[in-house]
DNA sequence: TTCGAACTAGTCCAAATCGAACTAGTTCGA
DNA sequence: TCGAACTAGTTCGATTTGGACTAGTTCGAA
């Protein structure tokens, strides 16, 4: 009996959370490009064409199953569902699988790193607009953060939310204090 | 007369990183690659294959200027310099090309938010992991730190240092919270 | 002293990812 | 009633990643 201990297949990280937001329910491609939105986006934005493909590989894998639904007033669509066998492989890879590096690349901190040869108001007028989207993303996160706290099956979400509030409030002081070092004319 | 003012080819913003980092002087695809690991490493992080390919393109482009070095104690390799066509583009994309989006995945955070269908044990070890690599991450820039400090011709790459320094401690103080939050029974 | 590991210098390729355009119908507000 | 935004998805090229492979050299430890 191998009691279900075959080998867990090596799929990129991205694959695995779109399965687990298949534990939402039943969806559509369309619905849950809006969930990662909503919900993870913040550390893992998949471009629509690969949300789809993905979704045809859980398929593939019968980690999913589709189903067509014909709609009169709305395009036709498929929606997507979790099998219990999907699920028992959501749940090793998140026990078994080693944890990946995160990636974070920014072209701004690029810039800011070349910054000798940026003519200085360019400069500063781009670490204000840096700062003003960190700022807005700051009140997305704070609008949502009252809507989650406290909320039993939101006790883990509401984990990563507190880790994008933390990560933009320290962005915003870090331009502060970058504004204020170029308007001190400290800099060469 | 066009006064150099021909539109800047738009290209992905590393590529332009790779023609920054060669305004530090003629270099080989291999030194390169240890450049970016010693300075912009932690805001953007090429494969080296695509370092090769980004050389090959700007000297395409004539932004940069290739050449044979024979060895006889090494393999033999390609030194790269930059062009002053290169330099005055450079400077263009810097100070004209609209700020794109920073980038940031984490797989690590795609788990927590899917922490509740994990084993409780395996998830307080993989914080404590993220935790101790963050403070290894910040003990390398710490250790960096004074050597970049006060350094004028070192100004903004040192603003780049803060941001990381600041990021990394913020990580791992969040660390902190959750394996508070874990250890404390309130979580489900 | 000699074996293996790490360093130097690069190539090749498949897979993963992104992003923009395109299709095509519907609803909704000005 | 016109255009914008929404629903639902496909296609394709370009980017980017990571791993395997080549091939020689140096350096430390057994």
């Amino acid at each position: 009996m191998a009691k279900g201990r075959e080998a867990l297949p090596k799929l990129p990280a991205g694959t695995w959370a779109i399965l687990g937001l298949l534990t939402f329910g039943e969806q559509s491609g369309y619905d849950l490009k809006k969930l990662v939105d909503a919900s993870v986006g913040h550390f893992f934005s998949p471009a629509k064409s690969q949300i789809y493909s993905e979704l045809r590989r859980l398929v593939q894998l019968r980690y999913a199953r589709e189903r067509e639904i014909a709609q009169t007033d709305r395009p036709d669509k498929r929606n997507y569902t979790i099998t219990p066998a999907g699920e028992t492989a959501l749940r090793r890879w998140l026990d078994e699988s080693p944890l990946e590096e995160d990636s974070f690349k920014s072209p701004f901190l690029v810039k800011v790193f070349f910054g000798r040869y940026m003519d200085r108001d360019r400069l500063i007028e781009q670490v204000r607009e840096y700062r003003d989207r960190s700022a807005a993303e700051l009140a997305e996160l704070e609008a949502l953060e009252p809507t989650l706290r406290g909320q039993p099956f939101a006790a883990f979400p509401y984990l990563t939310l507190r880790a994008g509030l933390s990560s933009c409030r320290h962005s915003i002081r870090w331009c502060d204090e970058v504004l204020r070092a170029l308007q001190e004319e400290v800099m060469t």
